[in-house]
RNA sequence: GGAGAGGUGGCUGAGUGGUCGAAAGCGCCGGUUUGCUAAAUCGGUGAGCUCGAAAGGGCUCCGCAGGUUCGAAUCCUGUCCUCUCCGCCA
């Protein structure tokens, strides 16, 4: 969310970066509302210093014939005040419901654009797109071949989408986790396991809308829970409600949950095999920072990212994502798009990572605000959120690029020790 | 799941209708003292919003949301959370 005060100042500005984000919320209406919203608050406040003055006179009235009039005079008072305060709060309702739709602001270097056409590519990986000798398979069928995935049994079970990992594909999942986080924990992250539920507020606070027609979010029913997308969701509500030490920060976390999506609406989107499904498991990166520090932690972050994919062996690029393709909270963001050699006509470009800089926009909603030592008052810290390793991309991408002739594949050299083995099938 | 207790400032913790934005202690900031450190001592020290050029005012906040009242940290209702005991359980 982005600060009232600030759009009302801004609104040119804010209606502008809306547009470039093609997203449509009726500013100069939001302006209004705050404007007549603070009118009425001044209002509510005056009526509230009276009623606190008569309530004293009160207190210092010696008889019951002094008391008598100022009670009458209070209750009207008070009588005046709720009906103004109501009108006040119908008004406050109105402008969080369009400052709710208001997406953050945008980095200046950003892309302009309407949508993911406009991405700029801004480097590759250290690897280059494998040339094959032969017809690649696509992870469908390697995983058919190797018995590692059981598209079957986990449509019988929970429905299409879910699947089972089998065989080394378990172990790939774990070594991938491990992987990833010795790789941050030496980075100084801490590491932690987050719940894999969240309510409704902490979802909201993140930017995700729960239990709406279009969500992506599956809900419990009965309970304000719901399955999390993104360990970014538990993670940002760690701290929710605190105000940290500055010399604290950044706090750096690297969190480890499954994720929950219900793609609603994306049946018929290109997405054999594992690319979307209703769960994985993902390793995610999170950060705490001061403001001045967000735009080079977001930078650090997903060289991060660079370095997980390049010491997979995994060809990639990464791409600055285009004004029309950020998300709400998003000021900035990166994706790592990884070469999938069985993906489309002769391989295509796929995401696996994502890292965000969401500057102070999910931080006001989750209220968490840092001060610095010795100084008055308090500000709004920066969060930021990156992919490390969401597993069931990753091992797309693992086992179409490293697949070789004879059809076995082998395994990542950093991977081997958890994996215990060199190749899958063949030799 | 059942029974109890409790949620107060950065922390610990007092406070059962007005004198409470809130005692006290800790912490923190500044002064004095001190060879340095420590100790001692004095003073200061919550947040948000709002009016004002400033000085300085006003409003709100004692888990959260409502209610009663001229007046609520304090009474009532709901809700969330924490702790203890019992049950169940990997």
């Amino acid at each position: 969310m982005l600060d009232r005060r600030f759009v009302v100042e801004n609104a040119e500005l804010v209606h502008q970066n809306n547009s470039n984000r093609g997203v449509k919320a009726d500013v100069h209406r939001l302006v209004e509302l705050e404007k007549q919203r603070r009118a009425r608050l001044l209002e509510v406040e005056e009526l509230n210093r009276r009623k606190n003055e008569i309530a004293a006179n009160i207190k210092k009235a010696k008889t019951q014939d002094e008391r008598q009039p100022l009670i009458d005079e209070g209750r009207k008072v008070r009588e005046r005040q709720d009906a103004a305060q109501a009108e006040h709060d119908e008004l406050d309702r109105q402008v969080l419901d369009l400052l709710r739709v208001v997406p953050n602001l945008t980095h200046p270097e950003a892309p302009v654009g309407p949508g993911e056409e406009a991405n700029r590519e801004v480097r590759r990986g250290k690897h280059q797109p494998p040339q094959f000798t032969f017809k690649p398979l696509d992870h469908v069928e390697l995983a058919e071949k190797h018995d590692l995935i059981d598209f079957e049994s986990g449509a019988q079970v929970a429905g299409h989408g879910f699947y089972f990992l089998k065989n080394e594909a378990v172990l790939l999942e774990l070594a991938l986790q491990k992987y990833a986080l010795d790789l941050l924990i030496a980075e100084g992250f801490t590491p932690v396991i987050t719940p894999d539920l969240a309510r409704d507020e902490v979802l909201q606070g993140v930017g995700f809308i729960p239990r709406g027609e279009a969500t992506q979010i599956y809900s419990i029913e009965n309970t304000d829970l719901n399955l999390v997308a993104t360990a970014e969701i538990t993670l940002g509500g760690m701290h929710a409600g605190k105000v940290l030490d500055a010399e604290k920060l950044p706090l750096l976390y690297c969190g480890v949950s499954h994720c929950f999506r219900t793609e609603a609406g994306a049946a018929g989107r290109a997405s054999r095999g594992i690319y979307r499904v209703h769960q994985f498991t993902k390793v995610e990166m999170f950060a705490f920072t001061r403001p001045e520090e967000s735009d080079a932690t977001l930078e650090r972050i997903c060289a991060l990212e660079c370095r997980v994919f390049d010491g997979l062996g995994i060809p990639y690029r990464v791409v600055d994502t285009a004004t029309g393709d950020l998300g709400g909270p998003a000021y900035r963001k990166y994706d790592l798009e990884a070469w999938m050699p069985g993906r489309g006509e002769g391989g295509e470009w796929g995401e696996v990572t994502s890292t965000s800089n969401c500057t102070d926009y999910q931080a006001r909603r989750l209220d968490i605000r840092y001060k610095n030592k010795g100084e008055k008052g308090t500000h709004f810290v920066h969060t930021l959120n990156g992919t490390a390793v969401a597993i069931s991309r990753a091992l797309i991408a693992i086992l179409e690029n490293y697949q070789e002739e004879d059809g076995s594949i082998r395994i990542p050299e950093v991977l081997q020790p958890w994996v215990g083995k060199a190749r899958i099938g063949g030799k």
